[in-house]
DNA sequence: GGTTTGACCGACCGGTCGGTCAGTCACTGA
DNA sequence: TCAGTGACTGACCGACCGGTCGGTCAAACC
């Protein structure tokens, strides 16, 4: 199953290095860093055990440099996703689709990242959310307050929690979407722009039975 | 599973497969299931490596047994938080502030589920889901379901999503909460109570300016 | 031409892994 | 008294782990 037939997937990168890294990429983050072994690896990647470890001083070495490159290919769209025209809901709807979207179409550079901003020692932890996370929390944030200075959201409400619950909800969603099936009332599919629809709508109406 | 159940509160249990499971827990939990060595269990638990095999036929066996026994005792407590007196608003708070509170305080146990629940291969996901998600879960709905025949909660939200956010809000504090503090506006400590308070009330009264 | 350099590889290393096995020990029921 | 049983162990095994080493080869450089 191995030589020539995974051409067709993906486009390979030509240098042995970048194939290292993009071939390194969806083991690690479906086994993890310790279910992960060089061999298969370097066996995806096409190259020998050797290379692997010319180009990489060590194993963890070589799993920064996937986490790196997974960071900077995460980090660059969603930036003008606020700025689009449309009422406040729209945006906000707008935003949180194209941010699950984004989510689940690079579902393995995801997971990486997640598994990485949960382990508690992680040296990475800084640099990634800074460099992933912060970006679109910042954006919420700013887009939040900036509608709060308009009257528009209500003053009491703290940018920054509802910014975090809007990025939670999609988290949670793509962490946990394979187990929906399981759980009342999603047994039926529940599609990703339904629920981004849905979880925009309740953060932004809330759940209080307005007085008519 | 069955026969002696000594409830040993606070320390190590008498029993050697009780301790062995007791001992492995946090190492999974820390670790996960590739790196953790049978051998490092049963050295913690004070025993022989040849004892593990002996209670359990295989690691992936014993995992399955942690995995079990971090669900039954998971699975308890929250039962009838939302049925204390006050009102809706409290009502909510209080039980999302002790959600919280437990899930923090079984930290360990948390992780594993959660851990296992991301696994989209996992052959407990199910067991795991209806045994310990999944009840929370359903308070919540039943909850809410309950307040919107009340005419207390809009007819037109999910409570499916509803539920679903709440829940998030809080696995989403536990997996990240040691990264929070390189998140703008969170460098302060964001303590539990204040979170789970401010993740109620915003999804309690929404986003939006009322029209004053 | 000769030399250097860097990408690459097969063979190999020490160590650790999950798992096995033969056997010791304490206890039990006949 | 003794056979049976289950808890427990140290010694051991093959497979595999991350990593090293000596070397090949082709392009680059003088």
């Amino acid at each position: 199953m191995n030589s020539q037939e995974k051409e067709v997937n993906t486009s390979l990168p030509s240098s042995a290095r970048d194939r290292i890294i993009a071939c390194a990429a969806p083991i690690f983050s479906k086994r993890g860093f310790s279910g992960s072994s060089v061999a298969e690896i370097a066996s995806e990647a096409e190259v020998s055990k050797s290379t692997v470890f010319h180009h990489f001083a060590t194993k963890r070495q070589l799993y920064l440099a996937v986490i790196e490159s997974a960071a900077s290919d995460f980090a660059r769209t969603l930036e003008t996703v606020l700025e689009e025209p449309g009422d406040l809901l729209e945006r906000l709807a707008n935003f949180q689709n194209q941010h699950l979207a984004h989510i689940t179409d690079n579902a393995w550079l995801t997971q990486l990242v997640l598994r990485e901003l949960q382990k508690p020692d992680s040296a990475e932890a800084r640099h990634l959310v800074e460099d992933v996370l912060s970006l679109n929390y910042k954006r919420l944030i700013k887009f939040i307050a900036h509608a709060q200075e308009e009257k528009m959201i209500r003053q009491s409400v703290s940018a920054s929690v509802a910014a975090m619950m809007l990025m939670s909800a999609n988290v949670f969603y793509f962490q946990h979407q394979h187990v929906f099936q399981y759980l009342p009332d999603l047994a039926e599919t529940l599609k990703p722009c339904d629920y981004a629809k849905a979880v925009t709508d309740l953060i932004f109406y809330g759940l209080e039975e307005e007085a008519a």
